[in-house]
DNA sequence: TGTACATCAGTGAACGCGCGTTCACTGATGTAC
DNA sequence: TGTACATCAGTGAACGCGCGTTCACTGATGTAC
């Protein structure tokens, strides 16, 4: 990539650069993918040049896992955004879980590799990385969360059950996200998973 | 691991002691920790000797990954082994279900980076390497259906929603199991795993 | 407006590391006579 | 039962590789006077 020489002697953005590599290897093989010396190759500079803007691989690394991150809320927020304005609320607020869902699904098949980068960094959460957000300022997980507020006040799911029902849906959407891009079910074609996703949605609409 | 030399020239069983030592590393370390060098060292013997033995580093890898099947497998038979014999089907036939599920938790919580090795190999199903089996003969799937199957006999699953029923099961155990061992639940202590593990058992039971 | 200088982004060369893998070998074992 | 020999499991040394990272440097840029 870039190989055009520069012209000046400094490079313009590199940090910038070296993330855009960054998260162009993990796209391309996952978190595994993202080696320092690669991305500088990538952006045209010397290997160590990159010391100027990242401490070391793990801040490259964990760059890349927020803008994963990011990456997939916004899968997310496109999604939802596709729904009609329903006037029934209890048909919208339905319709945004499978949304979300669904959305988070897509993600996993047509990024695989970023999404295995989103999960790549141990303690996403009270880290000083701040975890990547959506152009609404929300994660992912917070996408949800919100979405399941909006069942519980649609009046579909009762309110004893709200707590630890994000991780409830996350996880069976989260299972077969992964099963699909590297387990057994690996091998079925998109209207497969799809027709399989769906039937999961029905199972967490029905079991929430 | 055995630090002592060896005595005879020969090794003995050097097959069984590089497979060994790969388990004890992806036990460890998970798929990646599976180092051919380390293998050879732990078995006290030089690097080029495991090619007597293993055709490369993918054919040990291999090896692992079906044994971390199998020894999923027989951890779901040892958990179904402890349910006790009801009288009634339906209960034990619900009962089976939840055993399954939690048998796979545990093993994911308990022997995170065998349960990691499993996924590590692709092509694991329609490959020339044989799926690793339990003591039964069937594999952590297989054993995954024929529950499923069981609930049908009594009575609880309707027959039309049997087909795929399996990959939404599966989906939500192992979809939690993934977010305990490297998601976001990382932090959650055992009481707390177990206890979202539970909800998310009755999620799958009422809506399958 | 022009010049001297401090800053600091990128260079060039090198390091040590551990890996997978190949080569020609050696010597223990089991078998044929 | 004893000996010669073929087999082949493990040795010893070495290879090339790409990685992350450190060092002393150079030269473009922006600022102070």
């Amino acid at each position: 990539m870039e190989v055009a020489k520069r012209v000046t002697y400094r490079h313009g953005d590199l940090h910038q650069a070296l993330l855009d590599a960054g998260v162009q290897l993990a796209r391309e093989g996952g978190p595994d993918a993202i080696v320092l010396r690669e991305a500088t190759r990538r952006a045209g500079v010397v290997p160590n040049a990159a010391y100027r803007h990242f401490a070391d691989r793990r801040a490259l690394l964990h760059a890349v896992c927020a803008a994963s991150q990011s990456a997939l809320a916004v899968a997310i927020e496109i999604e939802l955004a596709t729904l009609p304005s329903h006037i029934d609320p209890v048909a919208t607020a339905r319709a945004r879980l499978r949304a979300v869902g669904t959305g988070y699904m897509r993600f996993a098949q047509t990024e695989s590799g970023l999404f295995r980068t989103v999960f790549s960094v141990p303690d996403t959460t009270q880290n000083s990385v701040p975890a990547g957000v959506g152009a609404g300022g929300l994660t992912a997980f917070q996408l949800l969360a919100t979405t399941l507020d909006g069942l519980v006040d649609a009046g579909i799911l009762p309110v004893e059950r709200r707590p630890s029902a994000e991780y409830l849906a996350w996880s069976a959407v989260h299972g077969l996200a992964t099963l699909i891009i590297d387990g057994p079910l690996r091998s079925l074609d998109s209207a497969q998973t799809h027709a399989i996703g769906e039937l999961l949605l029905d199972m967490v609409e029905r079991g929430l």
